[in-house]
RNA sequence: GGGAGUUUAGCUCAGUUGGCUAGAGCAUCUGCCUUACAAGCAGAGGGUCAUAGGUUCGAGUCCUAUAACUCCCACCA
């Protein structure tokens, strides 16, 4: 029996711990069932789970609840990303020290507690959620299971050509003091100044003047270009020009990547102030200069300003033009300044030895290749597309950071040779070890390890393999790609999605996946982005489950429209309360009849087979949907099926199962028959939604029934898929007729249970209304009816008062 | 500048190969204590589907243009 009031805080945390204990989701290692395996997104371990996080994998539950459903053995793994960057600054900041002021051991220690304890919220939550992933065995990607994985796809790649080391033009973070990666990089609009500068052509009283927002550039200038177009200035080509302050001599060279429309139209090249500038330095072959070096401060080239930091250099500098007459006239602008995503601070281009993954020379393999994935919603591809189109830089995966996976990697110290870890060495880190044998070059024995560590998507790219190690203990290998999904939100579309895809093309010549699930942003009433550093987070998580129930949850998670960004609101939640309380209302009604029934077939009387054919209809429809991720379609399939159920199927058959000794066995036994199976089906499909809901009702009634020690690996009902639509019609013909006995008493203000003497119905389906009488008299408590064949026409008679109000 | 999305009821949004009278929840109004549920039920009002053209027997849906808003990318001299 089911209690009177549902019970959400008791009964989840009853369920949860149920499914836990019995292993309901477990992957089945042994099994020949088809697997679906999703390539779950490690959240990255650096503070809160937001509302956001929480309705991308509400979405991914819905999937490998249904996947399950259908009797696949779902593969559904979690793991925490906890190295790198993110990890570092979290941990610096919430002890306010900085990773060099510590010993390096004392330093990762502190990441590892750091990560280990917000692993254990996050597993909490993930439980509270009611999740149906993996919660036993969750890889990290700092673990050494993982820094072996990450070491070998490095050797291989390296192996096979497409990793290089190189001293080369790198983004960089003056404030990390790290290299970056292109996908890291943030816009930002940010307020400037145009400073026009005299440039003096040399002995000569000529000049001409340069307009730059970047100053204190000026000592590392190495030639100065004007349009080829440019009659203006046509004449100065060939002629050496005086760089201002600093008195040294450029050349001005012809190009065409000149905007003349752009500040004085004649441009200044410095190693390096932007994009452009790295582009002329290789097409001319330019000398590299360095007016500031890896910790943003002003190099010796500087001259006076040595020391200085950048912005502080570009004020001197300006105060120093202008003192010499040769600043003459300055512009405030906004420009988009490309930043750093982790802490804001402008990127700087600087030449340092990194290693580098290419990924410029094979866009178009990389194109090609992903046309295979399927995008959901499919216009999610143009933004991947978009991306590869764009890249300007190779992927540098080298880190001057500290926790990280280290690379494989010693260098000679006799002749500088690169020396790697052999694969049985793995996981290395040559900060503690040193290699095995001699150098390959010199014979020398003396190494340097490598001290940087690799970026944390080096790592993160290889999920598919990280995760799948845990049951194929294969490690690095194509064992079961294409993973079926890839689920994750559309920021990390030119990151985690681009860098698997990579990887993945790189080593296996395969695609990582067959589908790629993209969930939108929930942002705030106001529209800003939640995320973890902007504060605008009042409703966590653990409190909206507390309040609502996770169930409730789901339900306003999965109403969101797939890649759509939606504003957080309640609206939704309340919609979920009542949904949830009319199903359990519901269940406990009709399960009342169904306490000593077994189901057994029996000819079913009319709007029965109506109330099976319409669940046939959706049940066919909602299958369809969710196959094709459309996640909150299906469940408001479901969603309007059970409404009728209630509000028009049991209203109509309720007489019926009260009153067998009226109604007779066949009129019971055929709404018993409907009503158990109508619910259960029913059930079935909400049970991906509303998991802990559908296991009580289910465990309480059906598992007996079905022997089954779970609602969750019961497998959906399907009463066939034939569906007679003539017979709907004529069902939703006899519902019209209900309506408008409900409107006909609705508007003259009397009770609905109030008797009408007689009703005339004349309508083209007369013979099947006849069919229904009995249904029709009690649920619009009507005396005599009078069907005949003819247009569609209700004429009512006298309706009688209660007693009480005559 | 390139690309994508959004614009439908007072509010939040569904509406997937073009097809009966454009839907839901919330809000509003009118009723109903009906042998599950008043946290309920029945009913009503409310929409030139952003604008202007076009294709079609038929357009919220397809095409073209315009406008507003959002996002991604580029623009950093």
């Amino acid at each position: 029996m089911l209690d009177k009031k549902y019970n959400f805080t008791e009964k989840e945390k009853k369920w949860q711990d149920y499914w836990q204990e019995k292993g309901i989701y477990d992957f089945d290692k042994n099994s020949d069932k088809k697997v679906y395996s999703i390539d779950t997104p490690p959240p990255t371990v650096n503070g809160k789970i937001h509302m956001g996080h929480l309705s991308s994998y509400m979405h991914i539950e819905t999937v490998a609840r249904h996947h399950r459903m259908k009797g696949e053995n779902v593969y559904f793994p979690l793991g925490f990303d906890d190295n790198g960057l993110p990890t570092e600054r979290y941990v610096e900041k919430k002890y306010n020290k900085k990773a060099h002021d510590m010993p390096l051991e004392e330093f990762i220690d502190l990441c590892l507690k750091t990560t280990s304890e917000l692993e254990k919220e996050f597993h909490a939550l993930y439980k509270s959620a009611g999740f149906s992933c993996n919660l036993k065995e969750n890889y990290s990607s700092i673990s050494k299971r993982t820094q072996k994985i990450s070491q070998k796809s490095f050797l291989e790649l390296y192996k096979k050509g497409y990793i290089y080391h190189a001293e080369a033009p790198a983004l960089w973070c003056t404030e990390c003091q790290t290299a970056v990666a292109q996908s890291e990089l943030e816009n930002a609009d940010l307020e400037s100044t145009f400073n026009y500068i005299k440039f003096y052509v040399e002995n000569s009283d000529e000049y001409v003047i340069v307009a730059t927002t970047r100053p204190e550039m000026l000592p590392a200038c190495d030639c100065v270009f004007i349009h080829p177009d440019d009659k203006k200035n046509a004449h100065l080509k060939g002629k050496n020009l005086v760089v201002p302050y600093f008195n040294f001599t450029v050349p001005v060279i012809c190009d065409d990547l000149v905007d003349m429309e752009k500040g004085s139209g004649v441009v200044m090249c410095c190693t390096f102030g932007d994009n452009v500038d790295k582009e002329w330095q290789r097409k001319y072959n330019l000398p590299i200069k360095e007016a500031f070096n890896s910790a943003g401060r002003m190099t010796a080239l500087a001259g006076e300003f040595e020391g200085m930091k950048i912005k502080q250099a570009r004020l001197a500098i300006i105060e120093k033009l202008k003192e010499i007459g040769l600043l003459v006239k300055q512009e405030n602008l906004t420009h988009a300044v490309s930043t750093h995503e982790r802490c804001g601070t402008p990127i700087e281009i600087i030449v340092k030895k990194q290693w580098f993954i290419d990924v410029l020379s094979h866009k178009d393999e990389i194109l090609k290749a992903s046309e295979g994935l399927a995008w959901h919603p499919e216009n999610m591809r143009s933004r991947f597309t978009n991306w590869v189109q764009n890249l300007q830089w190779n992927w540098c995966i080298s880190r001057q950071r500290y926790y990280g996976v280290p690379f494989p990697v010693w260098y000679c110290k006799n002749c500088g040779h690169v020396h790697m870890a052999s694969e049985d060495e793995l996981p290395v880190n040559p900060r503690s070890t040193k290699p095995k044998g001699v150098c390959e070059n010199c014979g020398c024995a003396d190494f340097e390890p490598e001290h940087d560590v690799m970026d944390t998507w080096a790592t993160s790219s290889l999920t598919p393999q990280i995760s799948t190690d845990i049951v194929t203990h294969k490690g690095l290998s194509d064992d079961m790609i294409p993973m079926n999904l890839r689920p994750n939100a559309h920021d990390n579309i030119r990151v985690w999605d681009f860098y698997t895809v990579v990887k993945n093309l790189y080593h296996f010549g395969k695609l990582p996946w067959k589908d790629v699930m993209i969930s939108g942003y929930v942002t705030s009433p106001d529209g800003t982005k939640l995320s973890k550093k902007s504060g605008n987070n009042k409703n966590s998580p653990q409190d909206i489950i507390a309040q609502y129930s996770a169930d409730v949850t789901r339900y306003w998670a999965n109403n969101l429209s797939l890649g759509k960004d939606s504003c957080f609101s309640l609206d939704s939640f309340d919609a979920g309360k009542k949904l949830t309380n009319k199903i359990w209302n519901a269940s406990k009604f009709v399960l009342s009849f169904l306490y000593d029934y077994t189901p057994k077939s029996v000819e079913l009387l009319p709007m029965d087979k109506w109330m099976i054919e319409k669940y046939k209809k959706v049940f066919k429809s909602f299958q369809k949907n969710l196959d094709r991720y459309e996640i909150s379609l299906a469940l408001s399939e479901v969603e309007k099926l059970f409404w009728g159920f209630c509000d028009d199927y049991i209203e109509l058959v309720k007489r019926r199962l009260y009153n067998p000794d009226i109604y007779g066995e066949q009129g019971t036994e055929s709404a018993k028959y409907t009503c158990y199976h109508v619910l259960l089906g029913m059930l079935k499909m909400f049970s991906v939604y509303l998991p802990h809901l559908t296991e009580e009702i289910y465990m309480d009634y059906f598992a007996e029934k079905e022997n089954m020690t779970s609602i969750h690996i019961s497998g959906y009902l399907n009463l066939g898929d034939d569906i007679d639509e003539e017979f709907l019609k004529r069902g939703e013909e006899v519902m019209q007729i209900v309506s408008q006995i409900r409107q006909f008493k609705s508007e003259n203000k009397i009770s609905l249970k109030t008797f009408i003497k007689d009703l005339k119905i004349s309508s083209r389906f007369a013979d099947f209304i006849k069919s229904c009488e009995v249904d029709l008299k009690a649920v619009g408590s009507i005396g005599e009816l009078e069907i005949t064949d003819g247009d569609y026409n209700l004429t009512f008679g006298e309706f009688v008062l209660p007693e009480s109000e005559n």
